[in-house]
DNA sequence: ACGGGGAATAGAACATGTTCTACTTGGGAT
DNA sequence: ATCCCAAGTAGAACATGTTCTATTCCCCGT
């Protein structure tokens, strides 16, 4: 990503931080990446456009988190548990943040889909992953039946999250949801 | 609820199922309902306050049709696979209107809580209803289990129509996923 | 009948996402 | 060196969610 374009995005983390998706103002953005607002609008066509991009690049942190310390356990349940406590941890670090971010993604403008889908892609390959291990044991292409594990665990998570964001209940019920369901599934 | 109320809940709705969420102007909304916008405003905290409230107006027709005409099937799944057919099929029947709906649901501002919360619930209710049958065999509280397959199965639906809210997949897609975790749920 | 108070109204006012306009600038092709 | 143009800039302008104000209305208790 282009040093403008980065340190837009960079501004858009710091001040989601601090307050959230209404903090995100985007005249603020601007002024604190140093920038005109009409250039802010070249780069991304909305402020949800933006905070996809500032998705992004925390999915990529979390990629290298998990490249670097695959999720450990010996059966696939611990190594799903243990993942989804990493990776919700670790979002739910910065709140404010990670409910701008969440938001983001549910809103669901029609011109966003290829970004969103770009992040449902990545978080199922980071299930897909915990699932099977990184071992080189299991390095054929994923059956079926993972593909669809792992896509429905996806989805619980991300709803759960979106209840997280809205207050319905606290990180650990994300986790513990996401549990539950891959215990569920991974039953038979 | 109230005359005035409901006409502007209503006019919400006629709105929203033409252009779906940015069409509902609360001017527009306002003046529909041969009302003040202050008034609207007294009634309703925020638009997406009035979007729930036209949510539990579709969820209570949703529930009188579930009364009337419980899901057939010999199995469980069969009844989950039945029900989450309806149910998908007459929100996307108004495919802006839905869209407009699950929106508000999605964004999660915390003074909303309660009511999403509820609709969670009502719709956590139905799944029950269609897992365990209305013939009165089954009348006991449902089990720890059922209650976590509900939950979950809830998830996944609203996951996969926030979704398809996002042009990520077609309707046929949020009925194919749900089902498919349903399957995996109930293999065990 | 009357007075009071809560609710409704019309409309202005404000905040912020988004778009537009007029002007400037910097770097590459000729 | 000159020209050109895509990108940037400052700032106005617009749309719509939200709030505020001043006024009017209507119902209810006396």
């Amino acid at each position: 990503m282009e040093d403008r374009s980065r340190r837009i995005v960079e501004s858009a983390v710091a001040l989601a931080e601090e307050g959230g998706f209404e903090a995100v103002r985007l005249r603020d953005v601007a002024s604190h990446a140093g920038v005109a607002l009409g250039t802010l609008y070249r780069r991304f066509h909305s402020k949800e456009d933006l905070l996809l991009a500032a998705l992004e690049m925390q999915i990529g942190k979390h990629e290298q988190l998990v490249e670097r310390r695959p999720p450990r356990g010996a059966t696939p349940l611990e190594r799903l548990t243990s993942f989804f406590q990493v990776i919700t941890r670790a979002l739910c670090r910065r709140p404010h943040l990670a409910r701008a971010l969440i938001r983001a993604v549910a809103t669901g403008e029609p011109e966003l889909t290829q970004k969103v889908a770009a992040f449902h892609t990545r978080v199922e390959d980071l299930i897909t992953r915990a699932l099977r291990g990184t071992d080189g044991k299991t390095c054929g292409a994923a059956t079926e039946d993972e593909r669809a594990l792992a896509y429905t665990l996806q989805l619980v998570w991300f709803a759960s999250l979106v209840g997280w964001a809205g207050g319905l209940h606290g990180q650990a019920a994300v986790v513990a949801q996401t549990r539950r369901a891959a215990e569920l599934m991974l039953k038979s």
